[in-house]
DNA sequence: AAATTTTAGTGTTCTTTTTACACTAAGTAC
DNA sequence: GTACTTAGTGTAAAAAGAACACTAAAATTT
């Protein structure tokens, strides 16, 4: 890359945030981070950072998770890219922002590694965040909201293996909406993208569900002949 | 806005490009520009250009179809931010895409305007683009042919008064499959959104078509009822 | 060890939506 | 006025979606 063709325009600033969703079992939450400086110094926030050189948006998407959150191997995709001319008081700053799935189970003891305060806070009790970052948040949840009914992202969200109650659990929170148990099932199982695993639940206090995991494979396959997962 | 808190880190440049859809009736068709310098000379592209300090990325898409297109008032919407970090051959650029439906027949006269050569390309006849903007396009035409279905941003392709056939034919040429007449005809009249106006085809060598038109107060009214666009 | 509690797992009927399909009407050109 | 072309219309069959209730199995309590 010369720089004889550098362009000299004044620049705004690039950064990457992150909207990461994760899920217990019965509620959607959302990781935060508590900022150390101002501006919002005390305030809870979507974790980012500034876009280096030699990294995509994505790259560094990834590369705040880990920094920032502990987090890594996540499924992250784009939202939307954020540049009212406003949105930081200090400088003109343009945001890519991303959202991320984890199984939140899986990472609860890595996350605290990093020196900064992160917490999981469920999505109807949300503090005010810094920056433009509840308007972030609120795109993220229609995207994901829109999205889980015609693509299978939802397993990310949860263990590799898991029953058809907690997927079902997992569509009733995101939809926000209840879902028949024999519909949904006769649905699910009918695509013919789960396998079904001779594992069972152990000390529950009742019959124990069998367990499932998404087949990836039989996904692409079937998308190649065109299959629409729909739910 | 203080300069005391500036970052410190080198920033990637920042464009925005647009893709421009337009229909003459029976096919799409992209709005492209001649590159006039170097790198890429000759070359067809999206037109594009850099982000300044004070102006949102939506309003520098905006801005360029104005400069060089001669597009005005126009629908557009965000696609993606592309980030690779060798795009251009020049120096690291990040740019914010969008993608424009606009009125062809409309517009036809006033593109000409700018100095620079501007063209309209049947989907199926592109020229090899510049830059990544083949991976652009291919995004747009993903992203119209998945959003076509359930939002009613067809409409602005057309005129503002269309008969049902234009409509259709604009459906067939972006979904690329045939549509059965009855069958859509009951089903976009059925949603309550087009005005049937008190006009209709002339000068026709067939039986003249009524003109309606896309009913936008009712599909703000129905949308808040919970209603959802879907053809 | 019997009874209780809790969630897993399963089919059928009715309703709604989607698909497939063919003829008459109206305008212009010749 | 005949030919040509596209507009405009309804019905029946098939598929998909919605509504609904009981038995099975595990741990816990009595």
């Amino acid at each position: 890359m010369s720089k004889t063709h550098q362009y000299k325009f004044p620049r705004p600033a690039l950064t990457s945030d992150c909207v990461i969703f994760g899920f217990d079992g019965g509620e959607l939450k959302l990781l935060l981070i508590e900022r150390e400086k101002e501006p919002f110094k005390n305030r809870w926030a979507l974790p980012g950072g500034f876009v280096f050189l030699d990294e995509t948006t994505e790259e560094c998407a990834k590369r705040i998770l880990q920094e920032k959150a502990g987090l890594k191997n996540v499924f992250i995709e784009q939202l939307y890219t954020f540049s009212e001319v406003d949105r930081d008081p200090r400088e003109r700053i343009v945001s890519v922002t991303y959202y991320a799935l984890v199984d939140k189970q899986h990472y609860e003891l890595i996350a605290g590694r990093d020196t900064l305060k992160v917490e999981w806070f469920a999505l109807s009790e949300l503090p005010k965040l810094a920056f433009d970052h509840t308007k972030i948040v609120k795109l993220a949840i229609q995207r994901l909201k829109g999205k889980i009914s015609y693509r299978p992202i939802g397993f990310e969200l949860l263990n590799e293996k898991f029953t058809l109650s907690q997927l079902q659990a997992l569509y009733e929170a995101i939809l926000e909406q209840p879902i028949d148990k024999r519909n949904f099932r006769k649905k699910i199982l009918g695509m013919g993208l789960l396998k079904a695993l001779n594992e069972k639940e152990k000390n529950v206090a009742h019959k124990a569900a069998r367990y499932y995991s998404f087949d990836n494979r039989a996904y692409r396959e079937l998308t190649q002949k065109g299959f629409h997962f729909q739910i």
